[in-house]
DNA sequence: AGTCCCACTTAGAATTGTGACA
DNA sequence: TGTCACAATTCTAAGTGGGACT
């Protein structure tokens, strides 16, 4: 395969892509009432090897194939059912629910209580709609945030110890950005959320002569990623887990590490409470809320800091951005590992540095000599000062950018910045501050992001979260 | 009250496409 | 004009949370 494909020109190469487009293009969108929308994911997973993330129990399960008749097809009473791509085999069912967004579904041949589903693209009206919901609701937890957390401080202080644990995890879900935390199965990795805490996973460090208080988390949470902290939280949330981490809830028993830290409580219970503050409030909602207010505080604290923020180039207005991006990254524990190849193509870039380094240095030398008039070129012909000066201050030019790009690939190297862009940050602070400051929206989203955000265009330059 | 089921969002890795640069 | 790095897209796993069921 790899050599026939090297074999190949380009026009066969296009040729080859054409008739694979053209095959794939029925499959690719669908009528929802008036509307023609693009599909997501029309295909089902090819059998093999079972990975999963981290320490997975079932890692190594063959996967495999999914038939026809083993899928759901859920449409409109009066449409034309699909026609099965495998010839000889047929649909399992054909179904008309219309509560659901999901096209097809099937069992998934891992974990068979699960299922998998196809559901429209993200640029689709029912995500643009559910995209939007969810924006709303994470600001109008402005509007609560105050009383719940000034209950949640009271209730650090409540004699009821399951209220006092309560008030724990809400604060870390609060300040930490932390995922609620259900319990897991046995077949599952084992990884944690706030409510699933395990004693062993939160190291209570000395209280120094600051008087702060800190506490180490270590854990690993959702895709076994490992969320590594040291924490300065208030004193009281530091004492009642200090004691949680003790002994159980009843008092009966020392707790061992792998317990529980908050037994008392669930994610449920703590999503229940916050349905009496707010409806439809619940954990992952304070993720949303952080991401896009940090967001908004830290462009805010950006722009008032310099005048005519407008006028400054529009590569270091992206790079603002992307700083703050950062911060949002890190506050959500979103990370990737360091990509193939970094080190590698790091050496690349220092060689290429020291290289213009040097370049530098010798275009000062020619540039002392061309003042003085006696700076010759290959034809021995005399070069004009300011014509030196030039290249040197392009070549000065290229060096600081270059030392700009070696900082930022070292310093976002473990940080993904896509994962909060996608799913966390308002996209309509981004689309006030690019129209506020005059910066093109396109440098900051990408050709996916402008359609799945089309709903949030045209908000105003004024636009607060 | 606890468990299960379902539908949806969120996640990083792998794969593929591209455009800048030598 | 090919190479390489990075960006974009695809893939599918792994969460969340509501509600039904026991």
């Amino acid at each position: 395969m790899q050599e026939k494909k090297k074999q190949m020109t380009k026009e066969e190469k296009k040729k080859v892509k054409e008739e694979k487009d053209a095959a794939e293009a029925k499959y690719k969108f669908c009528q929802v009432d008036d509307r023609r929308e693009q599909v997501g994911n029309f295909r089902v997973e090819p059998p093999g090897l079972f990975r999963g993330r981290g320490e997975h129990p079932k890692m190594g399960m063959w996967k495999r194939r999914v038939y026809p008749e083993e899928v759901t097809i859920n449409i409109g009473e009066d449409a034309e059912v699909p026609e099965c791509p495998v010839p000889g085999h047929r649909w399992g069912r054909v179904q008309h629910d219309h509560t659901v967004t999901w096209l097809a579904c099937w069992n998934d041949p891992i974990n068979v209580r699960d299922l998998k589903y196809v559901f429209l693209a993200a640029n689709s009206q029912f995500k643009a709609e559910s995209d939007l919901a969810k924006y709303e609701k994470a600001r109008k937890l402005k509007d609560y945030i105050e009383k719940i957390r000034k209950d949640y401080m009271k209730g650090l202080k409540s004699k009821d110890k399951v209220k006092r644990q309560m008030a724990c995890a809400i604060y870390l879900i609060d300040r930490l950005a932390l995922r609620a935390g259900h319990e897991k199965d046995e077949d599952e990795a084992d990884t944690v959320g706030c409510c699933t805490l395990k004693v062993d996973n939160v190291e209570f460090l000395d209280v120094g002569d600051d008087g702060k208080h800190e506490v180490k988390f270590d854990f690993l949470g959702k895709d076994s990623i490992r969320y590594e902290n040291v924490a300065e939280i208030h004193e009281l949330v530091y004492s009642n887990m200090k004691d949680f981490s003790l002994k159980t809830i009843d008092g009966k028993r020392a707790k061992r590490p792998e317990d529980l830290l908050f037994d008392g409580m669930s994610a449920t219970d703590i999503n229940q409470l916050f349905k009496c503050y707010m409806p439809g409030l619940s954990a992952k909602v304070f993720r949303t809320y952080n991401a896009s207010i940090t967001l908004a505080k830290l462009l805010r604290e950006q722009t008032d800091a310099q005048q005519r923020y407008s006028g400054k180039p529009v590569e270091e207005k992206k790079a603002d951005y992307d700083r703050a991006n950062k911060e949002v990254a890190i506050l959500c524990n979103h990370q990737r590992s360091v990509p193939k190849g970094h080190a590698g193509s790091m050496d690349k870039l220092n060689e290429k540095l020291k290289a213009l380094v040097e370049e530098v240095k010798g275009l000062k030398d020619d540039f002392k000599k061309a003042k003085a008039g006696e700076h010759k070129d290959a034809k021995g012909k005399v070069v004009a000062a300011e014509k030196v000066k030039t290249k040197l201050d392009r070549a000065q030019e290229r060096l600081k950018k270059l030392k700009l790009q070696r900082a930022v690939k070292e310093d976002l190297k473990t940080v993904a910045l896509g994962t909060s862009k996608i799913n966390y940050m308002d996209p309509r602070i981004t689309i006030a501050w690019c129209k506020a400051f005059e910066t093109p929206i396109e440098k900051i989203f990408n050709k996916s992001l402008l359609s799945k955000f089309h709903w949030a265009m045209t908000c105003e330059p004024t636009f607060s979260f």
